[in-house]
Formats: C-alpha cells, structure tokens, sequence
DNA sequence: TGTCAATAGTTAAACGTTTAAGTCTGGTGG
DNA sequence: CCACCAGACTTAAACGTTTAACTATTGACA
C-alpha cells in the first residue's frame, strides 16, 4: 500500500498540488470555496496525512523539539527512575502534544554534542532539564534555536528559563523547622556547586539560620550526592550518634527517604527522634510510610510551562512576553516533623 | 549562520555530492582513499552533520521510533508517574540511542490515531506499552511498520511482543505465600480482562491454591483499578474486619503500596497483622518502608529487549529470529511477607 | 593494437512538500 | 471598447539527500 501523497490528492480533486497545499495550510484568499471542498473531500476519501520531513525541509521547521534530561554516570541510562523526571516529561508531553508538535526524549552520547540532534532533525526547539558541563551550553547556542533551561542559573539571556526561586525554598523548609522548635539542624544535600540549585537551597537554609540568630555549624552539613543512597548513609551514621541534631533538612526529597529508611534501621523513628522535611515534592512523597512533609513545587507543571515558553518563542519570534518564569513554592505538611 | 549541506561539503572538497554521500554512507569501492580523506576532512572543517529529513525523504526510513504510554482517563497526561512505564521508557530510550535511533514518546490524542504521527514522522517502528481499544490495533497495523507489544496478549502474529508470564507470575506470588504458611489469601488487583495481563495473574493466583488444595473464595478477590488508591481503600476496609485472611496478593506494587498504607493507617500492622506480596518489583518497592516484597521483572530490560526485537525487524527485514519474548521473573524476598 | 574491465568519479532524477511567480478568465471603470 | 485588476488557479524551482545510470581514464591481456 504505497504512501498517498500530495499528488494523489490532486490528481484525484483534478488540481495542482498547489492548490492542495494551500488548503492544508489554510492560505486565505488562494483557492475558491468549492474547489476548498473538493479537496477536503479528496483528502478524507484518500486519507492523505502529510510528510513532516518533506515540509520541514522546505519550511525549515519540524514542529519537534528536543527534550534532554540527565543521565546516570555512564551515559548509558536517563535519570527517568528520578520521579522527579519522569513528572516533569510528563507535564512537557502533555503540553507538547496540546500545540500539535512532537518530543525526541533523549540523553546525550559521551563523545556527542547536543548540537548533533539538533541539526540531524531539525529540532525547532529544545528543553534542557539539569545541569551540565559548562561549554554544553556554548554548543548548545550554536543550533540557534530557542531553548530553555529548567532548574539552570546560567546567567545568559539567549535561554529561557523556569524554575524556582531555590533559595527562598531553602529558607522556607529550614524556617520551617525552626518555627517547630527545632535549633540543631542538619543538612543533607548533594554536592554544593557555584551557581547551582543545591547551592541556592543551602543559602536559604544558611539564611533562615541566621536571621533566627541560630549558629551555622560546617559539621551539620553532609554533603555527597542528590540519591537515595547518600540520605541512607547518613541516615545510618547520623543516627548512632545523634547527640544533639532534632531535625534534618534534605535537598530532595529522595534524600529525604533514604535518610529516614537509615534511621529506622538503626531502630528510632522518625519525626520522634529526628524531624526530616525534603525538597520537590515528588509523587512518592506522600505514599511513603510516614508521609514525607516537604516543600513542594509542582513539577508537572514546571514541564508545562517550558514547553509554553518554548513554543511562544518559536512561534512569535523574538517578541515573547518574559524569558523567564518561577513558580511558586509552598510547604505541605505531612508527618516527618515534629513540633518540640 | 547558514546551514552546512552536502553541497557545501563538496565544493570544499572540490567534488560532487553524490561522491560525498557514498563517504558519509561508506559505500565500498565508490571513492579513492584519498579522495575519501579530502572529504572526510572538509566535513570535518565545516561541521557537516547530515539532515535526516531529506534522508528520510528518499531513503524512506527515519531512524526514528514512536513510543507510546498509556494515559490518564482524560487523555491529558502520561502515565509517566507510574515507575513502571518511566523505567521502560528509560530502556527503551538507552537502546534506541545505542543504535543510533531517536525516540518520539507521545500519548494519543482522544479522536486520534496512531497511525497519524507513523505517517508524519516516517516512524520506522513503533513501541505500544499496556492495552488499548480493539480497533487501535488494527490502525496500528495499518501503518505497515515493525511494531512490538510490551505485556500484550494479542494473538496476532502481525506484532512483536515483549512480556513475562504473568500467569506463572500469579503463581509464583501466590505459592510464595502458601508456602510460607498462609491459607487465606486474598487478591487485590485492577480489572479482570479476557487475556489482559491482570486476568492471567489471577489465573495463576488460582492454579496455586487449587495446586495446594485450597479452596478459592470469590469474596477474597478486591477488583478494581491498579492504583495506589484502590489499594488504600482495601486496605483500610479489609483491615477493620481481617476475619481470617492472613496474606494479600497484590497484582502490582502500587496497590501493594496503598494496602500496606491502609492497614498501618488502620493500627494493624505489614507482615504482622497481614502478608503483602507485589508484582513488578518498581523501584520504589525497595525503598519503600517496610522494603516490598514483590515477583520482580526487570523493567529496564523489558523496554531495552522491545528495541532490540523491534530493530532487528527493521533492519532484517522479515528474517528476525524470534517473534516474542518472555523475561525471566522471580520473587524477591523483602519485609512484607511473614512465615506462619 | 584493439578490446574489455575495473576504478573513480559525475549527472540528474527522485523523494513530498511549499511558495514565488506566472497565467488565464471574467468583470469593472473610464 | 480598452486597460486594468481581482480572483482562481497552475508551473516550476527549491529544500537536502540518495542512487541508478552514465562517463572518463587507466591498464591488462590477447
């Protein structure tokens, strides 16, 4: 059954195939309204769908962008596992889809360059989940197309981006818990850089310390990686000898978990002896046994609205209203921290 | 910044495009090797990456695969949340790259078929994960393109298909716990198709107690969506009055996860009250409080083997080895299930 | 010396669209 | 009655590749 094409339809409307392209894309004032209607019909008798790699190379646009969120260490694996992920891809298909374009979900090789997709498939655009080595983003210019970064501080005004405001999430979650009581507070986080989203979070919390005229401790901070093993760890350590630590705050809420499976092991319990709030909200969070209290974002939504930035900036060009969008933040409160 | 082409690439190099493309596409005894290295290098020099629309356009294949998840009710979001499919997603994706393919993962608007996006995109082949409509599948095939079916028991040898033996799953669950003592077992699962993957669970789930010589009681079996919710709701009912069930079977984890939520909610107590076992063995089972015990498939793999099947199909042509198959399952011992 | 074949290229059509430019046919206004 | 124009189309080039068919050169061999 060979493809049915452009041609077919005109043949069998007896017109050019100029006259079918004008109406498959709604020129006005081209075609007479009879001759519109013979080709509608023609269309839907033949069932004639249009070949976007032969409209893309004549229009320059694909109506497809790409979506790159990161990978395990070996390049091998999308952290899709991370609900935190899988939630954002999700509010960024659902919205995909709503404006008649397509995704390409991908990670990006070792040796490759984002650029390569880029070119290869005539991406209009693309959404940049995480952070990357830094001259990622210079080859990542070099496509020309809009993009947009979530959850980057990357202080360049070619990309948008949405985010949170993280350091006020930080400082939500650690006033948080002192307005609960508590005065010793740890932090457990993944690898503080300069610039990123778990910086701005731990200068929240540095922040909400002070102002509370708390004393900032170095060795309350337990600094590794964003991961469910990092939380267990101290989880377990922290627990033996808890001398004076009432309460945690953990950068994700994976961290979170893992922290509170690590001090349940070593047989205490959680908010009793230590409080712990995590960070993101993810879906997991509240079936976990106990309920994880935690600043919550919406993450679906956050995909979302890249995607509506994106499209805007594709689409109407340069004049886009804002390049860029925080979303709010708020507590919930579930039943890892106790009031003392 | 102009796009790079082939054309471009043959006058740096002082040749035709036509020799150009036999370097890109390596065909044998078509250019000398020096001419080879002329080439090479100009592509090099200029940064030509090739256009896979246009390739696509004459060689009528995309290196491009469609991915499709099932969807909330409202056909407005992927059910990307559920570890189960963001985990395949996740193996599909790594392979697909591997072989240097490209991935569209797209949910299926209401009035839509899929057949619409194979034809636009070219798609080479296509991945379905869980169940659909009848008719889907005949639109599916339609697009006369590789497809595989991930945990399908259609019985059309039209498709591929990936999937375990979810009935020998069901028994395995439940002689798990006959053999760990429990004589009223009872069955949480989401709806009871003809050939869906639940009833073969349930199947298997029966085989075991009559294997064992137990009598199978309907009022034992909780059928209704496979959710969190679903297993919430049972476990808080079916724990105000446990009469003498002592185990639960739950056809996936995320019911699993809410039953045991139910009964801790309810004062009672997971395994000591009441066994739970799981099926999928998510990733969340492990981390889960207590740790789930659960038949454990290997998700990745699944969405890694469907690629495989799948581009063997396309790039073999019919001559592919085999036509299905079926992973490996096996219990893995957690904290869920008490010996009696 | 003439024939043939192998090697190393080139030419040009084709894939399925879009779209600028051209053509034809009736009007309409002067 | 002529010039002009608007409306409704058609023609054909272009997008970036691939590839079948062709050409030209060289060399081997009878």
């Amino acid at each position: 059954m060979a493809k049915v094409t452009i041609k077919d339809v005109a043949k069998y409307a007896g017109v050019s195939t100029a006259a079918v392209s004008y109406v498959i894309n709604e020129v006005e004032g081209k075609v007479s309204t009879e001759t519109v209607k013979k080709i509608t019909d023609a269309i839907k008798q033949l069932n004639y769908i249009p070949d976007f790699s032969a409209r893309s190379l004549v229009k320059n646009e694909s109506k497809l962008i790409g979506v790159i969120i990161p990978q395990t260490e070996d390049y091998k694996q999308l952290l899709l596992e991370n609900p935190f992920y899988s939630e954002m891809v999700s509010g960024v298909e659902s919205k995909t889809r709503e404006y008649g374009y397509h995704m390409i979900l991908s990670g990006v090789d070792k040796g490759q360059s984002y650029l390569d997709i880029s070119i290869q498939r005539n991406l209009d655009g693309a959404i940049i989940m995480g952070i990357y080595r830094e001259n990622f983003y210079e080859e990542l210019k070099q496509a020309g197309i809009p993009i947009v970064l979530i959850d980057s501080y990357i202080n360049d005004k070619y990309f948008y981006r949405v985010g949170i405001d993280d350091a006020y999430g930080g400082y939500l979650a650690t006033k948080y818990l002192i307005d609960s009581g508590h005065r010793n507070i740890a932090l457990i986080t993944g690898s503080i850089k300069k610039d990123g989203v778990v910086e701005k979070r731990f200068l929240g919390y540095k922040k909400a310390l002070e102002e509370a005229g708390l004393f900032y401790n170095p060795d309350y901070v337990f600094e590794s990686s964003v991961s469910y093993q990092h939380g267990l760890e101290t989880g377990r350590t922290l627990s033996q000898n808890l001398k004076e630590i009432t309460a945690v705050f953990a950068t994700a809420d994976l961290i979170a978990l893992g922290f509170i499976r690590g001090v349940k092991e070593s047989g205490k319990d959680v908010p009793r002896d230590v409080s712990v709030i995590g960070f993101d909200d993810v879906s997991v969070a509240k079936i976990f046994i106990p309920p994880l209290t935690s600043v919550k974002q919406d993450i679906f939504l956050k995909g979302a609205t890249a995607v509506e930035l994106l499209i805007n900036a594709i689409e109407a060009g340069k004049d886009t209203q804002s390049r860029e969008v925080l979303l709010p933040l708020r507590i919930v409160e579930r039943q890892t921290v106790a009031k003392v």
